[in-house]
DNA sequence: CTGAAAGCGCTTACAG
DNA sequence: CTGAAAGCGCTTACAG
């Protein structure tokens, strides 16, 4: 039925070699002969049987894209899906294809990537960090498999990855606070020892201070992320009396609050709001990432985003570099904040 | 350095063709030569190349996922990806691998569904309905290449296909207007032409009617899907001065608000919180869909879901069944509709 | 019950 | 500049 590379040699009066050879655009190949194949393949709709192809040259041109894909996800974890969008654009232009793959704990990671390392079932991996364990590190390793993690592993390793530097979006909010001289300024966060939280109020707190502003925590409040405990949090801040102010050692309202994520922000927004209060008028208002709920809050607050998408594709370029160069090794941060 | 078939069969002492009768479970095997074959197998940690076995099987065991890939696709279009993750655990639970790649009008749908089949680089597709068109749908047919739609398209086709029924889920949404008797009701939709918001309606209204209650066209708000136009629709609506009603025909406060979608609902809760009315005593609020805004409103609307993860595994295995059938014709909504 | 052989659709040294 | 032949790692009639 599929018209393969036989027909076209016969038709063009050529061995199966030569047909070959035209389609690689070997320059060994008189032009008259190019010409009559090109003709034959033309004629015939000849095209090359991609998995033929890439068997015999003993690759697969595929790359797997590992991370937890339950039902869900998409809504719980957006950010994921458009760096996944970034790989795949990037790795297309590369000429691979992408498969996906579902990695979590009852997955078993450690044998899924046994299994495609054995089955030769890819070129490469691009795994997410939170999926992976230092037992699955090391298959990696011991294999030297080209692979990619997305969000550095939080244990000591030699794997490559990206990451977003979430300290250095804290110093953009800063930036922003000192530009707009909206002091004081309270930093609204998640769980105290939470990854991502800890680095933005790090970066936020240092690039301060580094400019003669002192961040005090009790300046900082740690939250469960919640838009309830970020209102009532605002709420608080925002409602000192002043009457009270001297007596409180200080105590006034905030110039500022800047919000560690979107969900806080709905709640800091919602408490500006009822209390009348304009941005950035009387309080500036800040979060991190676009999405997914600042477009829609009034008021609305300014944004340190992060072109995640782009990280994604980076980590395709690399991957593809690593595939080509194996001793390649990389570990670094990739910022691309933009002030929305 | 990858261990083959071929050094099993000589570790066994037996041909390469019994081992892979062995790999696939042939009952003609002795007890004995199978335990030797699997005791050498384990031995030297063999696993087939799985592009291999694809490739002499003259399968690939792949089907590729068509979709929008663009950049802040993931925050737009979150559903999409849900529904993808349903397909994609169906069809690894059939066995299949699965590939992405972007299509879109840039992209060529029909120039990059020739070359899939052309190369036989998949078994069958999934595609999304709003990115095919007449020309790409007339290919699939006429090479009766195994695909399934998603979401059905706008013109006369013979596509296998499955799609939400959204009528029935307007009529969900009635039902429960009448379960609270929360009358009268005002729906609030998108543009007027807009087929999912007018499918909506349509169920709504005629369910209603089905039950004595006629929603007439001065309770139907057409808007453009801003959260603004959502909040002022329903400042009017839910402002009519009591003195007024009489003189504009028997206005009064409606006992319910049903929004076509997310986005107006954070504008429609916006304004019951600012004036300060109670959810449901003094006002219903429904709306469909749980994501993208739903849980974080406050108050918070009732919510007509429809498990789309689910439409996705359905449509998983529907093409896994196209593919050993290729005759199957399949076109049908499929709604499995929740209240939350 | 087991194996030799042809074949899946290409690529690529190698010889001419 | 071109082609015959071996090979990629399996499967599967077919013969014995």
């Amino acid at each position: 039925m599929g018209v393969t590379i036989r027909d076209v040699a016969e038709k063009a009066g050529v061995s199966v070699s030569t047909v070959s050879k035209v389609m690689n655009h070997w320059k060994t190949i008189s032009e008259e002969t190019t010409k009559r194949v090109e003709a034959a393949a033309a004629e015939l709709k000849y095209t090359p049987n991609a998995r033929a192809v890439n068997f015999a040259r003993g690759n697969t041109r595929n790359i797997i894209y590992l991370t937890e894909l339950k039902k869900g996800e998409a809504y719980s974890n957006p950010h994921m899906f458009d760096i996944m969008c970034g790989v795949f654009t990037e790795l297309a232009r590369n000429g691979y294809t992408m498969s996906l793959m579902d990695i979590s704990d009852e997955a078993h990671p450690k044998e899924t990537i046994r299994d495609i390392i054995d089955q030769k079932s890819a070129d490469g991996i691009v795994i997410h960090g939170s999926v992976i364990n230092q037992a699955t590190a090391d298959l990696i390793i011991d294999r030297s498999f080209p692979h990619l993690v997305i969000g550095h592993p939080d244990f000591d390793n030699r794997l490559c990855w990206v990451d977003t530097n979430h300290e250095l979006a804290g110093e953009h909010a800063g930036e922003y606070i000192l530009k707009h001289n909206a002091f004081p300024t309270v930093f609204i966060g998640g769980r105290k020892n939470e990854f991502i939280s800890h680095e933005r109020e790090k970066g936020f707190r240092s690039f301060l201070l580094r400019h003669k502003h002192r961040v005090t925590s009790d300046h900082v409040v740690y939250t469960s992320s919640t838009w309830k405990e970020g209102y009532e949090a605002a709420m608080k801040i925002l409602s000192y009396d002043s009457s009270d102010a001297s007596a409180a050692g200080g105590n006034q309202i905030p110039g500022s609050i800047v919000c560690e994520n979107n969900t806080i922000a709905v709640g800091v927004s919602r408490a500006i709001k009822e209390l009348g209060l304009s941005v950035p008028e009387d309080v500036a208002f800040l979060t991190f990432d676009v999405y997914p709920y600042s477009t829609i809050l009034d008021p609305k607050p300014e944004v340190v985003e992060i072109n995640v998408y782009d990280m994604g594709v980076q980590a395709g370029a690399m991957i593809c570099r690593k595939i080509d160069n194996p001793g390649l090794m990389i570990q670094s941060y990739i910022t691309l904040p933009e002030m929305e």
